[in-house]
DNA sequence: ATAAGTATTTTATGGTCGTAAAATAGTGGA
DNA sequence: TCCACTATTTTACGACCATAAAATACTTAT
């Protein structure tokens, strides 16, 4: 059961760190996202959820967007590539002071 | 702001597996957990959620109580040894998707 | 031209979980 | 004895975040 949370919640948590995660490869549009993250990361979540977090990451200038036909292309930025490395070296931390000594 | 997020929500979404991992060593009582978190974990919970925390565990079963005096000793059953290892396996798999390839 | 698929936006909602609050009681030293 | 500290329990609350819902519009194949 609580293994289930954490899949359903931890998962979803850092959901946005998945998509940093993609767009530090090459720039996407949110409606392209939904197939990747079930690809790469074998998670589901709803279509809106990427505009959702694409919306948060580009307030706080995670990310920036430019407009393409009627696309959004979102890519990440320097301050978005320090966030994922800081949340992977944190996560990383995370799991080693849990594992057995 | 999502790096403080990441901090102040998903190290207390995994608190019960900090807690598990404390009383893999050895039992313990609720009170004694909080500054055994921040010293070993560096993670500062209200004195309230290792009892919640624990109510928790023990009603499914990760965890079994046995009372001295006037405290109530906790340690980890096999199921709840289980889990632990599960969770681990599951963030550390989360860690090597994030990492860059 | 029209239906289906692509693409985005905004608002409201629901579940979860740590925490605050408040009450209770045993223990040990001054 | 009295006060401070240890120790637990229960209830209600608040914040966060994915998601459902609904509306809108462009594109493309039939």
């Amino acid at each position: 059961m609580p293994l289930r949370r954490l899949k359903n919640k931890t998962t979803k948590e850092v959901l946005w760190l998945y998509i940093l995660r993609l767009l530090r490869e090459r720039e996407l549009y949110a409606y392209e996202i939904k197939p990747l993250l079930k690809e790469r990361f074998g998670i589901s979540p709803a279509l809106v959820t990427p505009y959702v977090v694409l919306y948060r990451l580009e307030q706080e200038g995670y990310v920036e967007a430019r407009r393409a036909s009627n696309k959004k292309y979102y890519r990440i930025t320097p301050k978005g590539e320090r966030l994922l490395e800081e949340g992977v070296a944190y996560l990383r931390g995370l799991v080693q002071k849990l594992e057995y000594p």
